[in-house]
DNA sequence: TTATATACATACACGAATGTTTGTTTGTGC
DNA sequence: GCACAAACAAACATTCGTGTATGTATATAA
């Protein structure tokens, strides 16, 4: 049973991916081997060399696929246009958390991600990942900017680390909570969350360092 | 020229470690061969063998030697008998953090810890580092109790959260620190990130649901 | 002084994963 | 209806890392 229909073709590269998923969560990446994934999805290797270049192209097309709908998030909320831009900035916070925990891949790629890879030259695919960090972190630093111009922050307000500090409080929350995701349900917890966060921003604004 | 001496036998066991540490960081734990660390220390593979049962040993006790300055640091701020809760918090993340910008060794096995290493069930030994991780924890969280009882948190307040929070920030913090140390020098702005994280939990402070 | 255990180096056997090549089946355009 | 290429499966060669077994020189205890 071989050379399928486009819909054929189109499932068995999904289902290549969804077993790349459990199989580079269940035993990391470096030791999965393609034989793995390719019987887990019912397949040979022959498949998956056959979609794939080899093991990395795999795991990039995986990321990929995981990560469209934060993307997508990304670009509708940051040009929201005469929002406020706190809320703006809490909404950010609240819906990356809920994607994170709530969408199953995504958390499963986080977990992968954060847990079960290694970020060596091998995988040259993060240093695209790292350019896609920075535009997000772009984007975030643009609605300080203008939570700034609204006077909500005050003139001097170092937006770099404000960025910088929020990107390392959503990344250290979805990164511990996989540590261990049944001691505490970061789920129901992100509002409390986000609003430590909100406000230690708003009472100790990180200023910029006058020469 | 073999049978050293006592100190020659410890001095080579330091090596290997030290080969082991620069070897984890450059190519990842599971892609770096025994014979690249033997050789790393000018050694063989029968000198790692020696001193080690296998790879996850290896790595356990370079964890260990690395942690270990870090846990004498816990265990003697947690103990401060009626010093102020909060600047004790205060403390603990201005150290935890210098520490891992600023000892080359803990900063190097946090590098690989975070981004170069697969936790997976054959090390093992990351059972036990989740064991290590709620006892400090647990030490934090005696602190934020403390503060609860001198009436410097609302009697109602969520400890455990508190905990998860501050914990979750320190650990984003240098973990996106880690992914590119060049965007940003961390050391020089812990105590404007400390303070932020400090300001929210003294404005926002996460409260316990009462059913 | 000699015997022994130490602290490695060297050699070997084994499995396992990868990349590639070849084979096979069957939709699809002409 | 036929040729061709798509979509895999199966087989192959090769490399590579591990674990272990063996060799060996020497510090040290007796």
């Amino acid at each position: 049973m071989v050379r399928k229909t486009k819909e054929d073709t189109q499932a068995t590269y999904e289902a290549l991916l969804d077993a790349a998923e459990r199989e580079f969560r269940a035993n990391g990446v470096t030791k999965t081997t393609l034989a793995n994934v390719a019987q887990a999805a019912g397949m040979t290797r022959g498949a998956i060399y056959w979609h794939f270049k080899d093991k990395s192209a795999l795991f990039r097309a995986m990321c990929d696929r995981a990560f469209l709908p934060m993307q997508a998030l990304l670009n509708e909320l940051a040009h929201a246009p005469e929002r406020d831009p706190i809320d703006c900035l809490r909404q950010v916070m609240l819906q990356m958390l809920s994607q994170a925990t709530q969408d199953t891949r995504q958390r499963t790629v986080f977990d992968i991600l954060f847990h079960r890879c290694e970020k060596t030259a091998e995988l040259a695919y993060l240093i695209n990942e790292n350019e896609k960090r920075a535009e997000c972190q772009a984007k975030v630093e643009e609605i300080v900017k203008a939570a700034v111009a609204q006077n909500l922050l005050p003139p001097d307000t170092d937006t770099w680390l404000v960025v910088q500090s929020l990107h390392a409080y959503l990344m250290g929350l979805i990164h511990e909570w996989l540590v261990a995701p049944d001691v505490y349900d970061l789920a129901s917890t992100t509002e409390v969350m986000v609003e430590i966060y909100i406000a230690g921003i708003l009472h100790k604004t990180p200023r910029k360092k006058t020469s």
